[in-house]
DNA sequence: CTATGTTATGAGAGTGGCTGTCAATAGCCA
DNA sequence: TGGCTATTGACAGCCACTCTCATAACATAG
């Protein structure tokens, strides 16, 4: 399960960053399973499978808590290493690089879920924003504050990008993929391509604003905007 | 004048990338202006600018055979710096970062002036398609291997994507500018960023299927695209 | 043409991200 | 309990990148 395909050939290079093909991305799971009698023998990953998840929910609250805190470039893989008090080989070991701590988008698997869980009498369009405004309205307080700084940090930090762009990218394609199924195209459908590019594209441009001025009213930029998608972009 | 607007802070926080905020991006200069009689007192360069120029010629040449020939990541900077005859210091002196020599696309300000020469009285996006379609078809052949080469690295090397964002980035912007003063609107019209980020997603999305199938017709898709955008992307 | 200021260059040392190896340790299973 | 294996830390090393300083190449005033 390559999660984007296109970088197979990387590691043939000798590249890196991007050595390790991890199965991370299943982190935030601080709290386990909410769900298990005390006394359980079943299902419970075993001591090693969590004390391995808490060690990496550690690196990454302190990692993030750090580069808001003092920036991050100012912030060395040691120091967040020494604060989650694990070796520098071990943070390594749990994120491959330490862009990659950054990563994790907890909205895009809902996203995706709510866009599904769209009825299927409702265009692509509308669909597609319904789920959007869905997910950001049943978003706290604290959590929209956490997008927000992930965020800034994502498009403020020029080595950062490249992890928003593997995302944008990733999304994308699950976009494309999801269309094709539902429609019945194929994947390389110049159509589906240019509606994911499109809307991707669209969804940048409301939210970077956003970024900087708090001000903005998503709900209203978000309609502005597919409106105008959908009546073809007049100008 | 600075390139990507939001960088303007990184330099506070003591980053990597991005340090020198030097006025390269006006390479290709090897031919100097073309007009000018020979025995000239006025305007050339002088040996120092000329000697410059031809000294950064050299470093992004054999970079980019080297990138060719054995990998980007295979290829170290000294071995660069070997190749064009000159120190690392000096390779850094020019381009600031390994992933700067691949930055520039000569192709972009031909773009923009294309698009601009359009009549007032086509749309935007018509005007935009055509402009694409009369730059490329203009190109030699070789001019378009190059191109593909560039577009391949960009995309294939996950380092280099950070640039690949941020030359669509100032791409972006400029669309928006030139809309703006074209259309006496705000530049921070949600509309017009909308049409820009649709656009530049829709591009990518002609071409980055045909950096791996040349077999592809780029008139043919482009059309198709900006059709579709242009009815709403109906689906 | 020389003296003097300016700018490009190279050498070298140092920082930090990242990789790979190895031995020690800690959880797992019989 | 003892042996197996996964996880870890210490350490050595590569490379991108930065800084400093002395030298050399050009520019220019006299």
């Amino acid at each position: 399960m390559t999660v984007v395909s296109r970088e197979a050939g990387d590691r043939l290079v000798a590249g890196r960053r991007w050595g390790h093909g991890s199965d991370w991305r299943n982190g935030a799971a601080t709290r386990d399973n909410g769900l298990m009698s005390e006394s359980a023998v079943v299902d419970k990953p075993g001591l090693r499978e969590r004390k391995k998840a808490k060690t990496r929910a550690a690196i990454q609250e302190q990692a993030l808590r750090l580069f808001r805190e003092r920036g991050y470039d100012a912030t060395t893989v040691e120091q967040i290493a020494d604060a989650a008090e694990v070796s520098p080989s071990t943070f390594f070991r749990y994120f491959g690089s330490k862009e990659d701590v950054v990563a994790y988008d907890a909205l895009d698997p809902l996203m995706m879920a709510a866009w599904r869980a769209q009825p299927p009498d409702v265009a692509p369009i509308p669909a597609f924003r319904n789920a959007m405004a869905q997910i950001f309205a049943s978003l706290t307080p604290v959590q929209i504050e956490e997008m927000m700084d992930r965020g800034r940090l994502l498009f403020s930090v020029p080595a950062l990008r490249q992890v928003a762009v593997n995302e944008m990218v990733r999304s994308g394609r699950m976009v494309v993929d999801e269309l094709a199924a539902r429609l019945g195209r194929p994947a390389d459908d110049l159509e589906l391509q240019v509606f994911a590019g499109a809307v991707m594209g669209a969804v940048v441009a409301v939210l970077a604003p956003m970024l900087d001025d708090p001000s903005l009213e998503l709900e209203e930029r978000l309609n502005g905007a597919f409106e105008f998608l959908q009546k073809g972009m007049p100008l």
